[in-house]
DNA sequence: GATATAATTGATAATGAATTTCATTTGCAG
DNA sequence: CTGCAAATGAAATTCATTATCAATTATATC
């Protein structure tokens, strides 16, 4: 398996977009850290490593590394939209805690399967779905 | 069954809320409109048929009408929550055209039936889900 | 019906996420 | 090395949504 940098590197490449100090330790750090993040936690963890990258900068590059397939855009219907690594890691569902905001990243297979069953039903051609649970989670239930 | 008038009458009044003349008319206007709507194209459906109703007074409107369990927000991911219709309809889920932005209302009894399963097996008690499936539908396809 | 009072409204300001602008810097092909 | 287009940072802008606040209005009580 290719790592992450790499497939970066050659998706640069491909594009004939150039490379970029700022872009690469944005990069590194939203790989370095395993947790959906919005755009503001990504520049205050980026700034704190590398102070003097702008804020602009963050969503010009995340939206790059979207682009390269490294990265997924996903909601929790709080108003910010946070980045999850998909470079590497499975497609997944979220189950979303309503009371303390956690999440739980889960996969059905059947689930799958149905879904593109019922695309073709339609007519449809799927390129991505998504879904989410809210409620409430364990933790929360029991205390 | 009762119609969405009388259940929001009943609302109203259990939970110790004023009736308003311009809530009324937004209520109405949105029953009336078989369709998907922004907060914004509402107010413009509402100030052509009854001038003077503010913009902020349909966002509060539409709080309270969704409270009431006469409407939902539907996000489909383009920056705009929109507005569906809950009562006399049942839950069901969306697939979304990226290329013209028209959705189908879908449902498949088997795939809630193991997104309850999925969220047992976790211990989530869930609330609600929102599944969306994004693609291309079948105008866009075969033209 | 008159009156008190608290919810509702409309206009506007404020907020907050995300994008655009633009002058400056920088990567890189030739 | 040079030229030029891409990328950056700071600030301004956009756009949806929410908060503010004085004025209005619904409703319970007299």
């Amino acid at each position: 398996m290719e790592n992450a940098r790499d497939v970066f590197i050659s998706y640069i490449k491909n594009k004939g977009i150039r490379q970029s100090r700022q872009r690469d330790c944005i990069l590194e750090v939203f790989l370095n850290t395993e947790k959906h993040l919005s755009a503001s936690e990504l520049y205050g963890l980026v700034s704190r490593k590398y102070p003097g990258i702008g804020y602009a900068t963050v969503y010009r590059a995340m939206k790059t590394i979207c682009a390269a397939g490294l990265a997924e855009e996903v909601d929790f219907d709080d108003g910010v939209s946070r980045f999850e690594h998909k470079h590497g890691h499975e497609h997944h569902d979220h189950m979303i805690c309503t009371e303390c905001g956690r999440y739980i990243e889960v996969i059905d297979l059947r689930i799958e399967k149905l879904q593109d069953e019922l695309a073709k039903k339609y007519d449809f051609t799927p390129q991505k779905h998504k879904m989410k649970i809210f409620g409430i989670c364990k933790n929360c239930k029991h205390k």
